[in-house]
RNA sequence: GGUCCGUUCAUCUAAGGGUUAGGAUUCAAGAUUUUCAUUCUUGCCAUAGGGGUUCGAAUCCCCUACGGACUACCA
């Protein structure tokens, strides 16, 4: 019997989405569309004190640049919604309570000033304090009590917990789909908080209901996790739901480039790169964080980034459309160690996405920046530029610092390409050459070339220095696509302006 | 501190006991582009260390070192 394929991506809404959770999403997604299976998006807010307004948007709209689609979620829908934990809030009880009558569970009373005092205390001896199965015959739950004292605390609303009631050297074993065979002593593990006292579960508690109850076959997270597997692995036990206990795998963590320690929210900042997917501003501080998306990179090549960062298809092919990813993807090939975030690579990938999406398709991304730049022209004119300079560029918006002069004549003269080139006697030779162009009959790259190339031969001019110097009159430095291709874009009286121009305002170089 | 996970070029990684340890990025050199970028060619660069097992180890085992995660009424 074997059932569909059903995975979730599981955030907690405390924030943006940041490049390991993008990428925790498209595994799961991957994972999921290879089989033909489920991609669930479920909002794991039972934290209300670290709810941030706007981050559910963020990562429902992060996914979507990303061309990660959700089968059923928060905004979807599906058979077991609703999908934010905090709004199945009722739920949780009766299964906290199921655990309490099997005796797999008890309430606790102890207060949190109470637990940091004897975890301090501890500490000061060099030891750590943990709930568990040696300490909590010395605490204050319903294990101690005496007679009716738990009811009648209970009746009385005192605040309390319920924890799990960690059984004693238990081995527990499992296989990790990436790690192979784990396993852990249950005497290492603690009495974990299940259900606190404001009326929430925890993550323990939730994310196993929950992924019981949507049927989840495959839980894939990041190795952060892995501690706590046994934790939930007893908890399928406790429900006795074990038959259906979803296979586990725990994806490595992604570094910082530099130094040691895995990728956080800081290092985009100080390293000069982004690691959001989308840029975002938060509401407390009002400090804004660049995204790929604003920064220029196309949601493809990000996308093939992130998937070969701790994922190879054991070929040599790197270049992959999200289906061929789909096509490919199987969690034995996810390797085992941290990947270090390479910054350099990201770049190199966006070129290649960049070079391989049509010019019509880079126009219209490019055209929001030439609107900011005050730049209206015909959209035809920027597809043609598109095509001229993308080769050239690794960003969307580096389609301006590669082809700005195809809209605007140069504002000023690159400084050591003016005392390379603009040398005696140039001026004079730019200005016949204005007056040659005026005379040609036609005016296109190859119409300008032949007759240009003749003019200057018979007149033994060095055609190197020649063109370089029309390449600084009509760019304002020494960059830029064929110079005639240039010429004929941007029209014969434009070119004899800014010859015109260059030659009445650079002075000579000495 | 304890528990767990990990370790191949600077970086991402391939090699499921037998290869000159392969590819990609970065970097360097050359070619091409009468500029720049692209592109092409070439080059530099790795099995953390030590023990085993084996005819043979990057690959299996042990120890050490290093790195990381977790150790909350956070996820």
């Amino acid at each position: 019997m074997s059932r569909k394929i059903r995975v979730r991506f599981a955030p907690s809404p405390t924030g943006p989405l940041h490049i390991g959770g993008v990428r925790t999403a498209l595994f799961n997604y991957l994972f999921a569309k290879h089989q033909g299976g489920d991609f669930l998006l479920r909002i794991e807010d039972t934290d209300q004190t670290r709810y941030v307004p706007g981050a559910e948007a963020y990562i429902m709209e992060a996914l979507d640049w990303c061309g990660i689609k959700i089968d059923e979620g928060p905004r979807e829908g599906g058979p077991h919604a609703p999908y934010r934990q905090s709004e199945r809030k009722a739920l949780y009880s009766q299964f906290a309570q199921q655990l309490i009558d099997s005796g797999h569970a008890y309430y606790a009373f102890d207060t949190p000033e109470e637990l940091d005092a004897l975890r301090t205390n501890a500490e000061s001896g060099g030891e750590t304090f943990t709930y568990n199965t040696t300490t909590r015959l010395g605490l204050n739950n319903s294990l101690t009590l005496p007679g009716n004292a738990c009811e009648a605390l209970l009746a009385s609303g005192v605040p309390h917990v319920v924890r799990f009631k960690m059984p004693e050297n238990v081995v527990v074993e499992a296989t990790d789909l990436i790690r192979g065979h784990v396993q852990f002593n249950s005497d290492q593990l603690d009495d974990k908080v299940l259900f606190k006292s404001d009326g929430m579960p925890t993550y323990h508690l939730a994310n196993v209901v929950d992924d019981h109850l949507m049927e989840i076959t495959h839980v894939i997270r990041g190795e952060e996790w892995l501690p706590s597997m046994p934790l939930h692995i007893l908890l399928y036990r406790a429900f006795g739901w074990e038959v259906t206990m979803p296979e586990f795998s725990h994806l490595p963590l992604i570094l910082k480039p530099t130094g040691k320690g895995k990728l956080s929210k800081r290092d985009g900042d100080q390293l000069g790169f982004p690691v959001f997917p989308l840029a975002w501003k938060d509401p407390e501080s009002g400090d804004v964080s660049r995204g790929y998306r604003e920064d220029g990179y196309l949601p493809d090549g990000f996308i093939n980034m992130l998937s070969l960062l701790g994922w190879n298809p054991g070929t040599e092919q790197e270049i992959f459309s999200m289906e061929q990813l789909i096509e490919a993807f199987s969690l034995d090939r996810v390797g085992k160690s941290g990947s270090r975030f390479d910054p350099e690579k990201t770049k190199w990938f966006n070129h290649q996405y960049l070079i391989r999406h049509t010019d019509a398709e880079l126009a219209t991304l490019f055209v929001p920046f030439l609107q900011s730049k005050g730049v209206e022209v015909p959209f035809e004119l920027v597809v043609r530029v598109v095509g001229l300079v993308k080769e050239r560029c690794h960003f969307v918006n580096e389609v301006w610092e590669q082809g700005f002069f195809f809209f605007q004549s140069p504002a000023s003269y690159d400084e050591k390409i003016v005392s390379k080139r603009w040398k005696e006697g140039v001026p004079g030779m730019m200005a016949e050459i204005a007056g040659f162009l005026s005379t040609l009959e036609v005016w296109s790259a190859p119409q300008i070339k032949e007759p240009f190339s003749q003019f200057v031969t018979v007149r033994e001019w060095n055609f190197g220095t020649i063109m370089n110097s029309l390449r600084l009159c009509l760019v304002g430095g020494s960059f830029g696509p064929d110079i005639f291709e240039i010429c004929e874009i941007i029209g014969r009286a434009e070119t004899i302006a800014r010859i015109e121009k260059a030659v009445k305002n650079i002075p000579v170089a000495l």
